[in-house]
RNA sequence: GCGAAGGUGGCGGAAUCCGGCAGACGCGCUGGCCUUAGGAGCCAGUGCCGAUGAGGCGUGCGGGUUCGAAUCCCGCCCUUCGCACCA
């Protein structure tokens, strides 16, 4: 028989404007029952959309058809963050006009989504660059500065030199623009800010009420970086305090320098006449450097003295005050007290520039060590050690002949070594021990490194008795010298403190609360909490975007534009410069708004995640005129429900959207805190990208056999990367769609792997969901010949055991695909089950025999919970079905957990952990655990494979299997 | 270095929450059918070793708990991602 084959192109067209011109996917918006607020992340509308696009809306629409048989009243809008450089960039390439090369693009992106059958409520559609919305946002700046939470600031700022544009921290990923990866320089501008460190703690806090992915929470909370130390005042001899965090005040009397960023405002006051020339120099030198080169791990520390002193606050010592580029100015106080022995940094430092590093914490191990040099002790000394059962090992020592190497554990050890080296040691030398203990022995005295005077002391005497030392600046200089000691002369552990005059011996887990206590009361400190997040810089100096509505007024200084003149239009112009707003001369003289007098408008525009750090609220109202958002609306909507869209945004779109929903909620506009209950980030698609070193990226198609470069014949790199337009490795939905249909690209889409994970696009893998749609498709065409006539319903009662296996994995499928849906979101998964389930179908629709409303059930049944990932074929053959009604006004079908029960069931029979026999049972006598063990050891090939042994135990797990343990 | 996630066939991945037949589903591969032809379609097979047998071995490695471990516990190794001189 010759039947239709199937043919997408033929009955795809038609359901698109059908579901369209239906209104299936326009919220009741003010029915609020049952609502849902589905959200998309918005794109930037840059070109056309690719087939990596598409797992992000296609996943969506996909959810969203569920939810809406599911009887949910979704709201389900979709816009354009459509502000931003490449519109600016193809301007200035192409002479077109952005807002023009923006809106081609959005009429691409909506004729793309509907070919998929990705459908939205369009009468929502919001763009951020046109004024009805971006007077909103300029409204959101107004209501920022009025609370003080907009600010503009002088500062070392971060500069992209490629795009020619600051950037806000957390738009530079790794030292380099998030956009075009060039590395970042600073430059000293003046800029507004918005003060987002005022909520990091709320930010911080509140992450635990999110129901997100747990990577994406801890990422925040780095970002946000919270640290709880002390903030301590050091006096100077010049005068100023420097006032420095720390996270371990237990360690202050291991101070021994201070350490300020070299923009730290106090470094001209506090430079002594000799070393300005010096400083003045190091300043600059940091000033040129890039963030990428002052941050470099594996960089060797520099700095530079400023010839003055500071008091340590509890010994009143002399401590020297240095600049270092390690050392930050935007992070705590922008000055740190050095303590050698205990921070990895600053021991690496004081060994470089010849501090002293006096340790202050005892090491929780026990651990020490000493080097007995050649001919410091009288014979016999090894076997003394030995007796004790101490290690020693024999070995030449610094190439001047046989000496110990000794490790100690414990102090009962150290004490009886110093009581074995007192006695045994020559005239002439010394003898020392470091690590749990830092005793030096002398002929007459017995140091300890305890003070920066102590390492004067030790070190003089030390290099009295051995003259090659002279050049070495500190002991623990000389100590670093013996490979030997390496591993115990510094550590940053929690442990009891020593040298540290009335607080020595104070037990590690007390000592950070006693210090910052002491401090407190004398008056030197108090404790601090420290943020690594910083204000956000919004300031762009650019013209796609939207201008900050400010007034410079050279008699009023700063003011607001009042509310009743926004938006502040941008300029219409035909060309746009470089420096945009800038460029356009016209744009700048207004008139003061509290003076009258002349005045000039701020010429920078807001970065654009400031855009899209709102709009999910203008979609209950987008055309409001009066007002940003709909108060009402927007309580009883928000928080959006299930949020969507790539991990790249974890932090930047996502923290900032949090901050300004925080605020509006402070404001009391808002009814909630956090805009986004749930979280779904879905994973990047990826495909090969071929690298010719003359053309650069080459299209996959275009690839020569042996992956060679069309044009030149130069061997390809190849790498397997995210898709995108920039390195020409997109595969087009397009062309996908006229060869396969939307049906395939989506089945291929959802199945293709976990949508949170990264994943590489597969040609395979698509013909692999083309083949599965054709054989459904002749499936169903047979099914809809057989039961022509059958029209009644099925009647489970009369099943034989066929029909009654079929119908339980009907219900089973069923289930299966509604919990993913309503679950952890692995449609991967549910379309496995949906294609066991069709090959079952198809198996049984071969029997002429076969039950004819079965089948027609079985059908209605799979087209229904097939339509969200293929809604074409399914709508297409459902109204063949003669179903009166659309697919999505029709519910989704229920599953009885009675129907999952099969009348019969298979339990394996392990012996020794073996499956040795399958027993087919009734399910009565299988739910029997007395019956399944009987049954299973009568089994005949449970019976052979028991000879000659002895049953000791035998487990039934009813329905289960049975396992027996034989001798 | 810190933090997180993860190691299962030739490949993408199921089963992991809650221990109970490992390898669902798809790709690829092999054989067959159909076709003038196939990079189309259909059917069958496909973890590895073994001979198509009996059998044995198998979820990164080593140990443990258990009648039974991919799954739970302890210790390693490796990979990926994020952060990284943050005091």
């Amino acid at each position: 028989m010759n039947r239709e084959p199937y043919h997408p192109q033929a009955i795809e067209e038609k359901w698109r404007d059908f579901w369209r011109e239906r209104g299936f996917f326009k919220a009741k918006i003010h029915d609020a029952r049952r609502k849902f607020y589905y959200l998309n992340m918005f794109p930037y509308p840059s070109g056309k959309l690719h087939a990596g696009h598409g797992r992000n809306y296609i996943l969506g629409d996909a959810i969203v058809r569920f939810l809406l048989m599911r009887g949910w009243n979704v709201l389900n809008p979709m816009g354009w963050d459509a502000f931003g450089l490449p519109a600016e960039n193809a301007a200035l390439e192409q002479g077109i006009h952005p807002r023009d090369w923006t809106w081609t693009n959005i009429r691409e992106f909506k004729r793309q989504f509907r070919a998929w059958g990705v459908e939205y409520d369009w009468d929502r559609e919001i763009a951020t660059c046109e004024p009805d919305y971006y007077k909103w946002t300029q409204w959101i700046f107004l209501k920022l500065y009025e609370k003080g939470l907009a600010y503009r600031a002088k500062g070392k700022v971060n500069w992209c030199p490629h795009c020619e544009v600051v950037l806000a921290n957390e738009q530079v990923i790794g030292g380099r623009c998030w956009r075009c990866h060039s590395p970042v320089e600073k430059r000293e501008l003046e800029q507004w800010y918005f003060r987002i460190t005022a909520y990091a703690e709320r930010l911080l806090r509140d992450l635990e009420k999110l129901d997100w992915p747990e990577h994406v929470k801890k990422m925040q909370e780095n970002w946000i970086g919270r640290s709880e130390g002390a903030e301590i005042v050091f006096p100077t001899e010049k005068g100023p305090e420097i006032r420095v965090f720390t996270t371990r005040p237990d360690t202050l009397w291991g101070a021994t320098f201070l350490v300020l960023a070299p923009e730290h405002p106090l470094v001209p006051e506090l430079t002594a006449p000799e070393q300005r020339a010096a400083v003045e120099a190091y300043r600059a030198a940091t000033d040129r450097l890039t963030e990428m080169e002052r941050t470099a791990a594996e960089k060797e520390k520099t700095g530079v003295f400023l010839g003055t002193y500071a008091l340590h606050p509890a010994t009143g010592e002399r401590i020297p005050i240095w600049i270092a580029d390690y050392v930050l100015m935007g992070y705590g106080t922008g000055a740190i007290m050095g303590v050698p022995a205990h921070d990895e940094r600053d021991f690496q430092f004081a060994l470089r520039f010849g501090l002293p590093v006096i340790p202050v914490i005892d090491r929780p191990d026990g651990l020490a060590k000493s080097v007995v040099r050649p001919g410091a002790v009288r014979p016999g000394f090894l076997e003394a050690l030995r007796a004790e059962g101490i290690e020693a090992r024999p070995g030449p020592v610094d190439g001047e002949g046989q000496g110990l190497y000794v490790t100690l554990r414990g102090d009962a050890q150290i004490d009886r070594y110093l009581e074995l080296a007192r006695e045994y040691l020559q005239p002439g030398h010394w003898c020392e021990v470091v690590g749990r203990r830092w005793a030096f022995l002398f002929e007459d005295a017995l140091l300890f490194l305890d003070s920066p005077a102590s390492d004067r002391r030790i070190l003089a005497r030390c290099q009295k008795l051995k003259p090659t030392l002279g050049e070495k600046r500190t002991v623990m200089e000389m100590l670093y010298a013996q490979e030997f000691y390496r591993d115990v002369l510094f550590h940053a552990a929690y442990g009891t403190m020593i040298h540290s005059g009335p607080l020595s011996g104070t037990p590690g887990e007390e000592a950070f609360r006693r210090v910052t206590a002491w401090l407190e009361e004398r008056g030197l400190g108090k404790f601090a909490v420290t943020y690594k997040l910083r204000d956000w810089l919004i300031s762009r100096q650019r013209y796609w975007g939207a201008p900050i509505p400010m007034i410079h007024c050279p008699r009023c200084g700063i003011v607001p534009v009042p509310e009743k003149d926004l938006p502040v239009l941008l300029p219409a112009v035909d060309r746009i410069g470089k420096l945009g707003l800038a460029d356009i001369p016209e744009f700048i003289p207004t008139v003061c708004p509290r003076c009258a007098g002349p005045a000039r408008r701020d010429t920078d525009t807001m970065d654009t995640f400031v855009d899209s750090s709102w709009y999910f609220l203008r979609f209950l109202s987008p055309k409001d005129d009066a007002r940003p958002f709909d108060p009402e609306l927007v309580n009883r909507w928000l928080p959006v429900d299930l949020y969507v869209g790539g991990v790249e945004h974890a932090i930047l779109h996502l923290l900032y959207a949090r901050f300004i929903t925080k605020f509006l909620h402070d404001l009391g506009l808002l009814a909630f805190d956090e805009p986004f209950k749930r979280l779904f980030t879905q994973g990047m698609v990826t495909y090969p990208a071929y690298w010719c070193p003359t053309h650069h990226w080459i299209p996959p198609k275009e690839v020569q056999a042996g992956n060679r470069c069309p044009k030149c014949g130069a061997e390809l790199v190849v790498s397997v990367v995210a898709m995108s337009k920039s390195k020409k490795n997109v595969v087009s939905p397009d062309e996908l769609i006229a060869q396969y249909g939307a049906d395939t690209e989506r089945l291929y889409t959802l199945f293709m792997g976990p949508p949170e994970k990264e994943i590489e696009w597969s040609e395979e893998g698509v013909r692999g969901a083309w083949r599965f749609l054709n054989r459904f498709w002749n499936l169903a065409l047979l099914i809809l010949e057989r039961t022509r006539e059958a029209r009644e319903e099925v009647d489970p009662a009369a099943f034989g055991p066929r029909e009654q296996a079929v119908w339980a994995k009907l219900h089973a499928t069923i289930k299966k695909v509604t919990e993913e849906f309503e679950g952890r979101l692995a449609l991967n998964t549910a379309v496995a089950a949906i294609m066991e389930f069709t090959h079952a179908l198809s198996e049984y629709a071969e029997d002429p025999q076969a039950d004819p409303r079965l089948l027609r059930r079985a059908l209605r049944d799979l087209l229904l919970i097939l339509s969200p990932f293929t809604p074409f074929i399914c709508e297409e053959l459902w109204h063949r079905l003669g179903e009166g009604r659309a697919i999505l006004e029709t519910p989704w079908p229920a599953y009885d957990p009675q129907a999952l029960e099969e009348a019969e069931v298979e339990i394996p029979v392990q012996i020794n952990g073996k499956v040795r026999a399958r027993l087919r049972l009734p399910r009565a006598q299988a739910a029997d655990p007395k019956a399944l063990e009987a049954l299973a050891l009568a089994a005949p090939e449970v019976q052979s494979r028991l000879q000659g042994l002895r049953v000791e135990k035998v487990i039934a797990v009813p329905e289960k299997l049975v396992s027996i343990v034989a001798r």
